[in-house]
DNA sequence: CAAGTTAGTGTTAAATTGACACTCTGAAAA
DNA sequence: TTTTCAGAGTGTCAATTTAACACTAACTTG
């Protein structure tokens, strides 16, 4: 029996923290109340966008309105499988996400709405079964962030607002799972020129101490446009 | 007022043709029935998604309905302003659209559904205005295939089963709008290994045939593959 | 002042890119 | 039959970009 409800929109977000101790990567991850007997309730943040709010301006809402958390989002994909509910038939539900991924530093989340709670977890430790594709979705988020890493593209949110090279170094490393040689790295990433100086350094440990650097968001954006004018967006 | 209606999803279809002859790239535009009053009826195939199908298979079917074409179709932007249908408030509808282009060749549409008349208009002749945001999605298809274009990642579905590299060269010439150099274009294609000689030679001139090649679609996806695995998808 | 630990720096070889001009081939015209 | 026309097809070199690789500098602590 074909289904011919129209289908709804919702957002999805993947938040990332980058834990300067230990140099990890976490993902958060909420427990979604109200969720249908045999669907697990390990979710991403996410909700249905209303009908007069662009995407990106929905998925801050949600995200706030489940996590308190206020942060920059960038979308990488979107997902619409007619079945990607997984849900009975008789359901008749469909609906279509557009994915957002982003950083937080410092901000604590506080959980509410249909968040029941959450947490910051190691990447390798999400579980292979969540809700509906979250799991697919969170994938693909990694699979974004690397690429977008591979590229120098990748917004600095998730560090304090002064930091080493080398913490660019670990948080890169943490991202694609390999380490990268370290002349390379500081001379490929300060050609992009979106690092500056702070004139201040390091201290508090026994050995030399690095110089402390702050991210420019606007020549980061300026190296933004640049790559973006010559990526295929196409096709795929 | 706030607008609490939920959005609605569509599908629209920039089909370009390329004009062997004049060496010139087409756009197929038609003529919507039963538009508002105001409003351009001049527009892109598109039309609402059902609740079962793919985007993909969507687009494919308004694209056949409206035109009878059957071409192979790439996704390549969604447009979700708020106010992209320009209507006024109280119509409270929000619609979100996900554009899709190709390549038609030989085939000639014949036009029915919401599309009472069209045509395939020359690039510098596609009117300002047009129906909703249809000249933003005309825009960045033309955005979206120089790009492809530039990384020899263009699917050849609009020339015929076999060709000469002159040819797509000249299909290059008219995506981008700028000439280029022989010698380069033929050693970075033929590097790509996705055109293959047919062992047969272009004939009917009055000067050197050329040899004739087939696009390996195979092959082709392979390079697609690589290439984007390489690209930063997200992040704007 | 020696030891420990991370910060910071340059060179070379290989691969890629972009600029550039002439010969080859077949048909048609002289 | 020879010449002319028009597009087909080919290679080199210089400049740039990328990847691999190892040592000295600076500060703290013992």
């Amino acid at each position: 029996m074909i289904n011919t409800l129209k289908p709804s929109i919702s957002v999805d977000c993947v938040v990332f923290k980058f834990d300067m101790e230990s140099s990890k990567l976490l993902v958060l991850l909420v427990q979604r109340k109200a969720v249908l007997k045999g669907e697990s309730p390990i979710s991403l943040p996410g909700d249905e966008v209303n009908g007069s709010e662009l995407m990106l301006e929905a998925a801050k809402r949600v995200l706030h309105e489940q996590t308190q958390l206020e942060i920059p989002l960038y979308r990488y994909r979107s997902f619409e499988d007619p079945n990607r509910l997984n849900r009975p038939v008789d359901e008749g539900k469909r609906v279509i996400t557009k994915a957002y991924l982003g950083f937080v530093h410092e901000q604590e989340p506080i959980f509410g709405g249909l968040a029941a709670s959450g947490d910051f977890i190691p990447l390798k430790s999400v579980p292979s079964k969540m809700l509906y594709d979250h799991r697919d979705i969170f994938d693909a988020a990694l699979v974004a962030l690397k690429r977008a890493t591979e590229n120098h593209l990748l917004p600095l949110d998730g560090l304090p607002a002064t930091f080493t090279i080398t913490q660019v170094q670990q948080l890169y490393e943490a991202i694609l799972d390999q380490s990268l040689d370290k002349r390379n790295f500081r001379r490929s990433i300060l050609a992009k020129n979106y690092l500056t100086e702070t004139g201040e350094m390091m201290s508090g440990q026994s050995f030399r101490p690095a110089k402390l650097y702050a991210f420019n968001p606007i020549r980061f954006q300026n190296c933004l446009d640049k790559e973006l004018e010559k990526l295929p967006v196409v096709l795929f």
